[in-house]
DNA sequence: GGCACCCTTCGGCCGGCACCGAAGGGTCCG
DNA sequence: CGGACCCTTCGGTGCCGGCCGAAGGGTGCC
């Protein structure tokens, strides 16, 4: 009640401003699969000009939450860092489920959707019912905590040496933390561990890419791995 | 890549244009110290006229993001919840450090800054140096796990218990949750219990607030019990 | 009742910004 | 070297939204 404002509010809105509007929005939610587009490419999913994207993305990089980086004629850009992917998740996950849904036009891209629903890549880790089924299990197992907080316990800590993922400990990033899925509206597994268990997935070949798409499907292998070593049951990842 | 935008993007860009505003940020940011003000004290304290605010109000309530109350001729308003808080925290969080320093001004504006940065409140629950200390000695003491994730310890809950500080387990809202802290730049210790804490804490007497501000000061009594419960060095506090 | 106070509505002003198309520069390929 | 391609710069346009002050309505106090 000083009568002064908070020199952090100017920041503040220009960070948000930065997300507040619906072009530089688009891009950013569809970077968080995590790889990283072309301008061009872009340009085609947001539906504007490419010199209008040009232009934020000139702004999304001064603001740092874009990276880029130039490779012959294209520009390549990406999230800046798990950070930025984290932000961008929490601020979706405010959005009221009923909003930002839309008819389903046509077969193909119900299939594409209900692809996406089953496993799907968020940023680094596993979402969707496969990332929600993985962190059940971790959780049923009392491998993760998810009661009390959000991490993993001693025995988790095992479980992951003994398959053989590693995880590297001591950075800033926090070990688990909960990601909240968007289709299923519960929490999944992120983090240094969520992000460690999605590229062994993908290395071991447990999971694999559909297309060049963000969905993921579980491999016969993965069906056998998973069972043995979380008790997942095959039926529950088709 | 088939094309066609998310449909999230236009609520999420809606969204940050709520926060993208100066005035409304500030108020934002004022409003997290979990109290209701009225919209002339918010007025005052973001520098703008009355109407300007007014409409700035509507916006927010309309959003989602604050609650009001109207009161006689008054119309009081706070953030709408922990989530919300949670949300502004987390914005606010990715400034990075340089930006939004101003030069302190004079010795009173010195002193209630450095009584903030001694002790606070933040939402609902404790900050500042004194919401470091308690994290780090429930940390020592093994009571809160941060090596792995962020939850409280079965000893933890026992902890909590023979406090005589009930913890409503079984909401939406997470037990145990990191919050990183603007002065200090560390995480400490919010979601339930960290509410339970801080009410606990002023209820008991072991803290209490400093004028009408979000600052807070340890007591004797307080100083006492927290050395008693938790090994902290009285010194620590001061 | 009269008055002070808090807030809201309205009209008007102004600045900022998202958008486009055209033109131009850089890159790769044939 | 010519052409196709990807991206950027620039000028111009239109709209949205934040701001104010004046006027008005509701509330509480004397």
């Amino acid at each position: 009640m000083s009568g002064i404002k908070d020199p952090r509010a100017a920041g503040l809105a220009a960070l948000a401003g930065l997300i507040a509007d619906e072009t530089r929005a688009a891009c950013l939610l569809a970077l968080l699969d995590g790889r990283a587009w072309t301008a061009g490419e872009l340009a085609r999913h947001a539906g504007v000009a490419a010199s209008t994207l040009s232009e934020h993305l000139d702004k999304l990089v001064a603001g740092g939450l874009l990276a880029q980086e130039r490779q012959g004629r294209h520009r390549y850009v990406r999230l800046a860092g798990a950070r930025v992917a984290t932000l961008v998740e929490d601020l979706a996950a405010q959005l009221p489920p009923a909003e930002g849904r839309r008819p389903v036009r046509g077969l193909r891209e119900a299939s594409a959707g209900s692809a996406m629903a089953r496993g799907r890549t968020c940023y680094d880790h596993l979402a969707g019912r496969l990332g929600i089924a993985l962190t059940d299990a971790l959780t049923a197992r009392g491998l993760l905590r998810q009661d009390t907080g959000f991490a993993l316990t001693e025995a988790g800590l095992g479980w992951f040496a003994a398959a053989g993922i590693p995880l590297a400990r001591g950075g800033r990033r926090p070990l688990a933390r909960a990601c909240l899925d968007w289709t299923e509206r519960r929490p999944h597994l992120a983090g240094v561990a969520g992000a460690a268990l999605c590229r062994h997935a993908l290395e071991a070949g447990w999971c694999e890419r559909i297309g060049s798409e963000r969905a993921v499907r579980v491999t016969d292998t993965g069906e056998r791995e998973l069972s043995a070593l979380l008790g997942l049951s095959p039926g529950a990842l088709r």
